[in-house]
Parts: C-alpha cells; structure tokens; sequence
DNA sequence: CTGCTTTTATGATTCAGGTCATATTCTCCC
DNA sequence: GGGAGAATATGACCTGAATCATAAAAGCAG
C-alpha cells in the first residue's frame, strides 16, 4: 500500500462507490492507479453464459488494476464494489510520476506484483488440474497465510459466500458446498453456524 | 529484457542445460534472477498423480524466476530447460542492487511482471469456466499477438506439441486434439502436416 | 413480527471430458 | 534405409462435476 498522503499529493481524489457499482470494465484502458481506502471492491470476469469468475478481492490498503496500466495493455477484468467503498484514484500520468520519483514506492508496487503473480501461479496450476476439495482448501489456505495473515487450526473465519467461493475456483455453488461438507467431514474445515473455518 | 552486457557486469553467470535439466525446483528458496540466452526454458508443476501443468515457456531475452525473488516466497513452480539452454544467472543480492542502480532496468521488470499477470488473469479465468475449444483459442491467440507478435490469419505457427498444449491449458491430450481438429472444421485454425496454425 | 431476499442444502439426472486401449504416422539417429 | 521412440489419431467407456429442481434456513428491512 502506497501511504494516502502521498498519493494525494500527487494528485489523488478519493471517490465513493455503491455496493454494485463497478468501477471500470473489461476491455477498457487502464486510465488510472486505485488503492481502496474502506470497503471491498473484487475484480471479475463474466464467461459468455453468464458465469462469474473472481480474479481478486481488494480491500483497505490494497491497490488494484496497476498491471494494465504498466504493461499498457487493456483491463482483462471488470471492477466492481462488493460493498459501499471508498477508494483513491490516481491518473496514470501521475502514478507513473510517483514511481519514478520515489524508488521505494515503486518497489513496493513491483513485489505487490509479483506476491500477486505467485498467487495466480498457484491458483491457474490448481485449478487446472485438482479436484474441487483440493482447490479449495488452496485458496482458503492462501487467504489465511497470505491476505488475513492468521495462524493455528481453524482460527481462520472464511468470510466469503459459498457462491464466492466458487467464483474464486470456478466451481460451481452446489459443488462447494458438498466439497466443503466432506471437507468438514475429513476434519480439514469447520462450520460453525454455516460459517467456515480454516 | 535486460542488455547481457549490463547483467554480466553485475556479476551474472552464463551457465549451460541440457535438455531436461532442472534449473530449480517448486518450494526451493529464489537465490537468482534467469535470463534466456539461447534454447528453451518451461516452468512447470505436477499434481499428485504426476499430471504437469506449464506455467510459462520462456525464449530468448525472456527473464523468468522473478517473482518469488520479488515477493519473498519460494518458487511456485519447477523450472525445466525443454532445449539444451544457456541462461544469465544473476544472484538475488545483485539483481536488486541493479534494480536500485537503474531505474530504467526496474520499469521495465515491472512491466514485464504486469504483462505476465495479465497474461495468468485471462488464462485463469479461461481455464476456470471455459470449454477445451476456446481455452485453446485464447492460448494461441495469446501467444500469436504477444509473445510471437505476428500478425495475419493463420500466419502463426504453432511449435508447441498437442501435449504442451494441454499442459498449458490443463486437459488431456486426447482432449486437445479432438477440439483441434474440431476448430479446423470450423475455420479457427489450420492443419498441415500436423502442424498447427492460427 | 412478517414478508422478502439471500444463502445454504440436497436429491436426481445428464453429459463433457477424462481414461483406457490401440493404431498410425513422423522423426531422427545409427 | 530401417528401427525405435515420440507424436498424433480414434474409438469405447466411465465418471465426477454441472445442471436442474426444490426446499429449508438465515438475514434483514419495514
């Protein structure tokens, strides 16, 4: 995360989003460097028949949508707020300017790249080639260790929908739950008043 | 890619592969930036049953390992020369000490970590929701307009074995050739001599 | 509290792609 | 040029996740 008062010495203005709104659409050009302030924005793809796959979910501190921008390529996903949100938007031009004028912002964006290159390394390898429980039980791991940052059995509450679960994996609803059924079975998740635990 | 002068006076190594050689293994700790000089490296994971998936293939010029060198993690994949190989290796220590020297040089390794993290966002929700036709499509629509850069129907040959293909796109090799062919039928790709064009 | 929406749950059925077996064609190297 | 291994090809069958339908529970607004 870049600190927010440097970004808005460079320009930034902060912007409010309804929970719904989307912020920019797959197939546009990268215009902008955002970083959420509150909220939760995710970014998506919809397949011709209508179905969701999530790419990734943004909250406080993180940015998104930086990738388009340096590779000067256009947004491969839609973003949109998952709830009311508030987040910091920075021109292109400037974002550009802050990097070359700070070095160590830049390299906090270059490994903010790459921890989220690992991830998607993880995540296309998974989902190409394991069963549902194995896949999901990655991204639950993944989020526990890497996003949320929490340690010891179950200690992590999973505060994602079933239905986002299986956009996060591209399964469908009805196969996580069943996946996340037999999981509790076989003692590697909880479910505690439908939540689950990891 | 970086200039091979500027990284042999950073104290890069030119080190020869043969075919089949491992340059490092996933879960490893990353202790060098690679660069391709000549041949052909894949990275790669298997599954529990042995079944591979190709993270990438990288040619000439093309740098690959970064990430985890970046992010602070262990390799995510295996990293296998599928050509006798020469490769710039350049240690961590130095790698970064070039990035802080030559602003330059660290735009640019941004940028290519950008171009790789679009290239995982499309290919993940590709594979997470679509079927083995289009996966294959995007793959090699992909591969035509940025990595080989070639433009003109049919004018991209594809070097890639059936077998690479589903190792890229996570089916079965039997999978790959039905739905090749099936495009051929349909016009999306031709057929000559086995080889395929797109 | 009540009605409405969202989320979770579960059974029945279908079918695409995986699996398996076997064949053919290429490639390339001695 | 001939033989071995790799790559491509094809048919038959099977399986597991998607699909479809329907229900029940939880969350929430008024």
């Amino acid at each position: 995360m870049i600190d927010e008062n440097l970004l808005l010495d460079f320009g930034a203005k902060k912007i409010s989003f309804s929970k719904g709104d989307q912020l920019f659409r797959e197939g546009e050009s990268a215009l902008n460097f955002y970083q959420v302030v509150s909220g939760e924005i995710k970014m998506n793809n919809y397949n011709e028949d209508g179905k969701e796959f999530i790419q990734g979910i943004f909250a406080m501190g993180q940015s998104f949508g930086e990738p388009p921008l340096l590779a000067n390529v256009k947004y491969p996903a839609n973003a949109e707020a998952i709830s009311d949100a508030e987040v910091l938007q920075l021109s292109k031009e400037n974002f550009l300017k802050l990097l070359t004028s700070n070095p160590a912002v830049h390299l906090k964006i270059t490994e903010t790249l790459a921890k989220r290159l690992f991830y998607k390394a993880i995540m296309v390898s998974e989902i190409s080639s394991q069963e549902p429980e194995h896949r999901i039980l990655r991204i639950l791991d993944y989020l526990k260790k890497y996003v949320h940052k929490v340690e010891g059995k179950f200690a992590y509450r999973v505060d994602l929908t079933r239905q986002q679960l299986a956009d996060l994996t591209g399964l469908r609803v009805e196969t996580v739950i069943r996946a996340t059924k037999s999981l509790e079975k076989k003692g590697e998740v909880q479910i505690k008043k439908r939540k689950l635990y990891r």
